[in-house]
DNA sequence: GCCTCAACTTACCATTTGGTAAGTATCGGG
DNA sequence: CCCGATACTTACCAAATGGTAAGTTGAGGC
């Protein structure tokens, strides 16, 4: 199935889940590549360097969360509606793919993994976080609020949302596979409940 | 000032500094070591080996958040404001000490990091968690709920209080210093509807 | 004075890591 | 049929890392 050129999004796949689980420093290019079944140099041979991957993987990321926000953005609906939506959708996706939002908290976490050294780099996520941001400035509640304040909002809902899944595996490990069973299920209703209190 | 043994206190400052900031893998003993002024193999000396010393760390992280839990629970008030005490006092702390956040929300994020193959090793944070949930469940609002219900609500405020703490350098680099300044003041209040809304 | 023990230090080592150099195989175009 | 580019591979390397071995120093007990 994989015809050509697919090694280079799968080399992507496999390093944001690695990334995501054991981060910049934990992740090797030897585990990442053996883990595609292709050669550490295949992966410099796409990426030039480490520090590269880690961009190309936050890249796409953001593109990905973007995406997300933009779904959920489409009609003339209420901002609480749409922010409604995102959330909603990021949950889904998280419980299925924890490393999205494992990978999400550990770069608002990391401030600085892989500079360049240029001052002008574009920050991770950012294209991300702005339209998020904007659009909880267009609430009813946010309305006459703060740039910080709907910031503070922001940090909140992404954490509230993204720690359970991104602690999923964790869990299981400390209270038993059934309590996270359970947890998956609630999870989304107790995301709603934190928007609808908060908004 | 430091009589004689500090060694061992700063030793264990600086290695959580650095653990919260750049993660197991990305903090090597020598970096610790010379941070606090001494040789590597004085670190190696009073703990053992990383692992040990990651562990040594994780356990007075859950010390000091048992202490700040059992604070918030002196007297008999109800388990509301108790947990309105707690999450003030970790927010409180957290602005001024941004590592404790980021190495909390780190170590959920990383289930295993330094296990030492045992199957019975005691799991970090489990004596803070524990107590945090059953609080939660001793609330009006979870009295009637499910463990996992109660477990769900704790990731979410942990989650939603500690990520603006642990990203608070990056958020300086990202939306200036001026911003990070307007979210400290704000932080407390926001924990404080958090908790207000889902309680 | 001497023994012991904690609290270190300098040397050293094996492994891992990111990265470079150079070679090979395949394929489409001219 | 050759040319160049793409998509890799094996070999190799310098630096960093966790950890061991052995030595030194100073204070307290007998």
């Amino acid at each position: 199935m994989p015809a050509v050129a697919q090694t280079r999004t799968r080399l992507l796949q496999v390093a944001s889940i690695r990334l995501a689980e054991r981060g910049y420093h934990g992740t090797s290019l030897a585990a990442v590549a053996e883990d595609v079944g292709v050669s550490k140099q295949a992966l410099l041979h796409y990426f030039g360097s480490k520090a590269l991957l880690y961009c190309a993987v936050l890249d796409q990321l953001g593109q990905d969360l973007l995406q997300m926000l933009f779904s959920a953005m489409q009609d003339g609906q209420p901002a609480e509606q749409q922010l409604d939506s995102f959330f909603a959708a990021l949950t889904a996706r998280a419980v299925q793919d924890p490393w999205l939002p494992s990978l999400l908290l550990r770069v608002l976490i990391e401030e600085r993994a892989a500079g360049s050294g240029d001052a002008a780099e574009p920050l991770p996520l950012q294209d991300f976080l702005e339209p998020l941001i904007a659009v909880i400035q267009a609430t009813e509640r946010f309305k006459a609020s703060s740039f910080a304040q709907a910031l503070a909002t922001a940090l909140q809902l992404l954490g509230g949302a993204c720690l359970f899944p991104a602690a999923q595996a964790g869990l299981a490990h400390r209270f038993g596979p059934e309590v996270v069973d359970q947890l998956c299920d609630i999870s989304p209703v107790q995301i709603q409940a934190l928007l609808a209190a908060r908004l």
